[in-house]
DNA sequence: ACGAAATCCAACACCGTGTCGTATGTTTTC
DNA sequence: GAAAACATACGACACGGTGTTGGATTTCGT
């Protein structure tokens, strides 16, 4: 391995380093420039010739975190089930649970969100190719709500002292997207809106 | 009503909508108190007889858009379905659409989300006050798993140029939320974790 | 009408930003 | 293996934003 390069990697990786002990504990808007050399011990200007500004920094971590294709492997055929890219979800979400927690959090990036979703859309959309019951519009906003119910509750479930088991968790959720969330409600005309009060 | 309290209210006001437009454009880290106070037509010190600093002007546009107690009326009795709280949501979702769309989009805050969440937790929990399906852990990861598919799904579909109808998507919610998202699909044994391939 | 309090502003010292020129060390070329 | 070319890290500079203090002006209570 080249000398230079591999100053330039730890360089470059204990900026970020800094930077996310610093963004663990306050908003991205308060976190400086001066803030991370200090901390990683290098001159100021150091720091530019690695990141523009500070969310460049946020960026690029956010970018490792991002599941390609090749992580998510593409399942298809008759016996793909709604269970497995949950469970792959959670195992995603728990290998890099340090970093998750903290970009999913209060202090949280809500574009790193959106980047997720958009990363894994594809994937479960895979899932209705042999189901007729949506049309392609609708499909996008069932896909929508799954992701936007799994990130929620899989952020959610890390935050807390996981109280509940992997296990059970997981068969919470299964139950939630083949069931719904509540079973035993019938449902009222829903043609016209409701009211207020 | 008295001169001085009406100015001080034109004043805040002011400032608060000069920050929103700034805010509707860029992240919060990016937006300068000189940007709002030249905007708005006033001094930069005047700025801070209102607010702190920058991030207080948002906190203080959010407190205004989290729903009280009194606007989610509390429902009780057997009657109560899944449906109106979905609905009455998108109700108050439609009112100030304006906001929730830039505080839940890309550069949003996350604690906005936690905040409404909170708010509308309690409405929610009440549902299942008759239910015994759920012991109390389980019952708050059911509502975390709505809360965060009905604000991905609405969020979204406001972000879309709205291609299905308020009608349409109230009914496909409530689909969702009482059938699951893919009814046809029977599960398989979810005791073990799945293979990762 | 007069003192008290508020609204708003100008000026000040301080801190963070981004850039440029340079010293030091590393790689390439012959 | 020496010298040229390059990469890395740094000190210094000009600029812009921050937060505060003291004062000018307007409004309120009595």
């Amino acid at each position: 391995m080249n000398k230079r390069t591999t100053i330039t990697a730890h360089t470059k990786q204990n900026l970020i380093d800094a930077f996310w002990v610093l963004y663990c504990q306050k908003p991205l808007a308060q976190i400086t420039v001066k803030e991370i050399v200090t901390r990683a011990g290098y001159n100021r200007s150091t720091f530019y010739e690695y990141f523009t500004d500070v969310a460049a920094v946020l960026t690029a971590i956010e970018d490792t975190l991002i599941p390609t294709i090749d992580t998510l492997p593409p399942f298809v055929g008759a016996s793909y089930t709604i269970g497995m890219p949950i469970a792959q979800f959670m195992q995603l979400y728990q290998q890099n649970a340090k970093f998750y927690l903290v970009l999913l959090g209060e202090n949280g990036d809500p574009a790193f969100v959106t980047k997720l979703k958009n990363s894994i859309k594809p994937t479960i959309l895979r899932l209705y190719q042999a189901h007729a019951e949506y049309d392609e519009i609708h499909r996008d906003f069932v896909v929508e709500f799954m992701l936007s119910a799994l990130i929620g509750v899989m952020s959610y479930w890390f935050r807390q002292q996981q109280p509940l088991s992997q296990t059970q968790l997981l068969a919470l959720m299964h139950q939630l997207m083949t069931k719904g969330v509540m079973p035993g409600v019938t449902l009222p005309a829903l043609s016209a809106p409701y009211d207020a009060r």
